[in-house]
DNA sequence: GGATGTGAAGTAGTTCACAGCC
DNA sequence: GGCTGTGAACTACTTCACATCC
């Protein structure tokens, strides 16, 4: 256990934000029976380009084969690591609107690792009820300690949803209301705005702008789509 | 009408990105009666810094006043300007699933100028109810025309809910399933990809970094939170 | 031959710091 | 006095291009 994982070196942000997108490329190459992938076949599936590729990738150590590629089976390894889906990591949800509900009962919204651990609503009629196999508790009798909460609420209860949160011991919140909450310093915020995307859509749309960080005009694959199923 | 809509220069891609933000704590600050606001509380309400604040607004023209700040009134219209607000544009949604419901009900995810025009599923129990005052149609009868298509689909229906959209003559696509779709060249895409975004804040979390570009590890500010009722 | 990994160049975005105006 | 608007410095990210290794 002499250097236990301290394989990799600092990753950028940008880096970060494109792993999960390795990740899943890397999985459906595994399940497709393909046992090594170079990176011009990365990017093209997962939208970026082959050098970026590349540079991401080797921030995770040294894990390609020149004239290869990478195996896909390390990579896949490497990847999970570095994301952490090793780890337990509890998760409380709070708000089972349609939101809420959608999150709580999806497929894949929860990493490798993650487990949703406690349902909370302020509603009487959805308090008590049962979504995704968890009981929904009433919010006004306390937030179990997680390592992270979903907050899927209203604009106007964000803020102290938020709070309550901290107070149980939560240090990430990935927050789904049009809010920019307050927190101490030492807890993490992740946004995620629908209607700001939805916006941000509209205006590339009327200038006719460009490229944006999600990856806008992208070209059609030259050849045909390669059909999987 | 000679120099109708010539006055912003271009903006980044990150500008526009925290153009929706400002719009909203402006709004915010038009309903508590403010009339002026100045870089700094902009910033704080928006988490970002004042001089970002300052360079993204130079870029909708002249329209602060030195010495004072940016009026309220004046500093909406330009942003609704800037983001289409005035302009009307019709959305389609494919997929009414919860979150497919979610997006069809939300009374704060459309823009200004957005309305939707229709929505699509595939399965029989879903198709011929009515979701949000719209009677959910079939999707195998086809997509009518309209400006934007959100997906809000599974991901192996994805793909050919996009080709279905690009034939109806859509060119922008809000895509929520976890694909990279594959779009003819002047085909917008932009992906909202929720297990992402959970999978970087727990890497986040997980690694103890900082500053994202969602905005982490906000401080709490200096003062007790303005409590808005 | 062919693909990785990486210095070096290029581009985009942020922050500083201050001149200019109210 | 105070705050905007912006050149200039800085930092972050991407892309090129090639030496390196299989």
């Amino acid at each position: 256990m002499s250097t236990p994982r301290a394989r990799q070196r600092r990753l950028s942000a940008a880096t970060v934000a494109r792993l999960p997108l390795y990740q899943r490329v890397v999985a459906d190459a595994a399940l497709r029976g393909e046992s090594v992938v170079d990176s011009t076949v990365l990017g093209t599936r997962a939208g970026v380009t082959p050098a970026t590729v590349r540079r991401d990738l080797a921030g995770l150590g040294t894990l390609g084969t020149r004239g290869t590629g990478y195996e896909v089976d390390l990579l896949g390894q490497r990847l999970a690591e570095a994301l952490g889906h090793d780890r337990r990591c509890d998760v409380v949800l709070v708000g089972l609107g349609h939101l809420g509900h959608a999150l709580a009962t999806s497929r894949t919204f929860l990493a490798p690792g993650a487990r949703l651990s406690a349902l909370y609503d302020v509603d009487p009629e959805v308090v008590g009820t049962t979504v995704g196999g968890l009981v929904v508790h009433d919010l006004a009798d306390g937030v179990e300690a997680a390592s992270v909460a979903v907050l899927a609420v209203p604009a106007g209860a964000a803020q102290d949803v938020a709070e309550r949160c901290v107070r149980a011991g939560i240090r990430a919140l990935l927050n789904f209301s049009p809010t920019v909450l307050r927190v101490p310093p030492g807890v993490a915020v992740q946004d995620v705005d629908l209607s700001t995307e939805l916006q941000i859509l509209l205006y590339h749309l009327h200038h006719g702008t460009g490229p944006l960080a999600g990856g806008l005009w992208r070209d059609l694959a030259p050849g045909a789509s390669d059909a999987l199923s």
